[in-house]
DNA sequence: GCGCTTCTTGAAAACGTTTCAACGACGGCG
DNA sequence: CGCCGTCGTTGAAACGTTTTCAAGAAGCGC
């Protein structure tokens, strides 16, 4: 129930609080015998830092905020895998946020993240709310954008290009012999979704096809399964099937290929199907999903240690804005 | 950069701190008309509360941990939305920890929960730990163990009753003319994985068979596909198929299904296979995953509500533990 | 043994809130 | 007209750390 203080362990090994404090934080400071007598204390004591007070009077924390678009995709779980694998590393905690690509609740988030005081933020913005951000930055919160290239050199990003993942997936289908593509993605708030589709007309366009007769574009509301089974159940109501199916995620195309499998549509034979992402499930899953590659958990770990050293070493640090590149995973469903 | 203080905000609206801070956490208790005034301060100096200080001092934070065994698996992912879910609406924030099955990790994250004085705790158990548990409960943090029974009635607990899951799944495995199934599990540490195999041996006995005959027991290190895909190929180079295979979660029953039908394995005409927890991704898998339903998103909002209800009123508070009860979902794997 | 340097240690002042006893103003009531 | 609740507000004292600075101790060459 009460929880002990400093003071006491200081008073149990006979020093002063100043020198349980240095034990913690400078232990080089403190001589090894007196260090010895106080490290017992503390675990004799059970005693337990005060995170709270620790942060007020050091002025930083170390937790940091983790804001992403959708907890229940692997994608974003194998981000928030690599960020939790570096930070715990570091002794930082994370604190996840979740906001379902909803801009009110991203804000509230960050709302949350201010008041934690974290030491810095990585978000994957779900709109364009790049001011909030940059209030953020304002009160000495540092921020790094995962999956989202920064518009800006002042500030960190890690993503893939998805410009040229979007091209990847398209060409590959072009060289399947498809000439009618559909492309099903998200909001179009969603820059993932945006980008994938110029990427998406840029290989039509060197292709010599005209996007605006090869390519159908679907827009749903939601990026998961369900919206991809949706996306299927309206493509064969249409009556006219494309040649193959380009979807702006694993999710969308595993639903996707759940209901065009359902209707009697084969693939690939019928039609060809490629996602993004390439999540466990998708080469799990029994006609294997053709996708695009990106190091998700290599993008946590990376603007982890990025967000670190900006706040470890301000001075010193150059932002950088890093892009890997996405790469074509060939399956069944596009064979 | 620098931040705003309540003493600004109560200097610019003419007031003192006390009376910011009412305004604040008790509303009712200051005047209507200096209330706005506070408000509009508050806005103008765009003042942020900082939580450490105010959780230093009254005593309580308002964020809560949460340790899930896998972030990679689905299930807990929807427990962790759950969780999101209700600790947002009620003002907190959530802190992560994965534990990865792993005591080390876990009993760092209950650490780092102590040290950030959470208000509560929400875990399920990587292992018998329950002593580390106590601990924070002396430290007046209170825990709810989610999808793990409590052993004693000191405690609040959320969990479905594995036991009758494990039975669901064999008897309906029997009722398919099955007469000898392998069991895939993860290490035998995992709580969930040792009840579901008491629950199929129930099953079996009950249906007058030998367990120790009927049931060949394949124990893996983790319980990702990668597993369940290596504990088919175990299956296979052994000879004697199964008629059936009953793993413990989706993600090794996804493996295994796709190892079978690599292996030109027939599911369910050779073989047929139940997994466990009803991902998404079961359904959605082509030859569609019977499997064992879980109300995961429920577990987690139930937890969340369980655990806030022990903080706020500890007096009148009644541990709980509630359980839930599987449900058998059937589908082609099994037909 | 004395003065010098080098290490350690201790005392006290923050950090930004919340809380609580006390105070002033305002009416209503006797 | 004075007394007494009530309601709003204030000011100061915590909360448990970290940090700074000065003083004390110990070691060393002269």
């Amino acid at each position: 129930m009460s929880s002990v203080s400093i003071k006491e362990v200081a008073t149990r090994a006979g020093v002063s609080p100043g020198t349980v404090s240095n034990v913690l934080n400078w232990p080089d400071k403190v001589a090894e015998s007196t260090r010895a007598r106080v490290e017992e204390a503390i675990r004799d004591l059970g005693f337990v830092r005060h995170g709270s007070a620790s942060s007020l009077r050091a002025g930083h924390s170390r937790t940091l905020g983790l804001s992403v678009i959708d907890i229940g995709n692997p994608f974003f779980t194998d981000v928030a895998a690599g960020v939790e694998d570096v930070a715990s590393e570091r002794g930082y905690a994370v604190i996840l946020g979740n906001s379902s690509g909803e801009f009110l609740k991203e804000e509230r988030n960050l709302l949350v993240f201010a008041e934690q005081r974290v030491r810095g933020v990585l978000i994957t913005p779900a709109g364009a709310n790049l001011t909030k951000i940059d209030q953020l930055k304002k009160r000495g919160i540092s921020v790094v954008l995962v999956s989202h290239p920064a518009e800006h050199a002042d500030q960190c990003s890690v993503a893939v290009n998805d410009i040229a993942g979007g091209s990847l997936a398209v060409s590959h289908l072009l060289s399947t012999g498809a000439e009618r593509i559909a492309y099903v993605s998200g909001p179009h708030t969603i820059r993932q979704g945006a980008d994938r589709l110029i990427g998406a007309e840029r290989a039509l366009s060197a292709a010599g096809r005209d996007p605006g007769e090869a390519l159908q574009e679907i827009a749903m509301s939601a990026m998961n399964t369900r919206s991809g089974q949706q996306a299927a159940e309206k493509l064969i109501s249409e009556g006219r099937l494309p040649d193959a199916v380009f979807c702006a995620n694993d999710l969308l195309a595993l639903g996707m290929l759940r209901g065009l499998l359902q209707a009697g549509v084969r693939v690939p034979q019928d039609v060809s199907l490629i996602g993004y992402d390439d999540i466990d499930f998708a080469s799990a899953s029994t006609v294997s999903l053709s996708s695009i590659r990106q190091p998700t958990h290599r993008l946590g770990r990376v603007a982890t240690e990025l967000l670190l050293d900006e706040c470890d070493n301000p001075g010193s640090h150059a932002h950088q804005q890093i892009m890997f590149q996405p790469e074509l995973v060939i399956r069944e469903s596009t064979r």
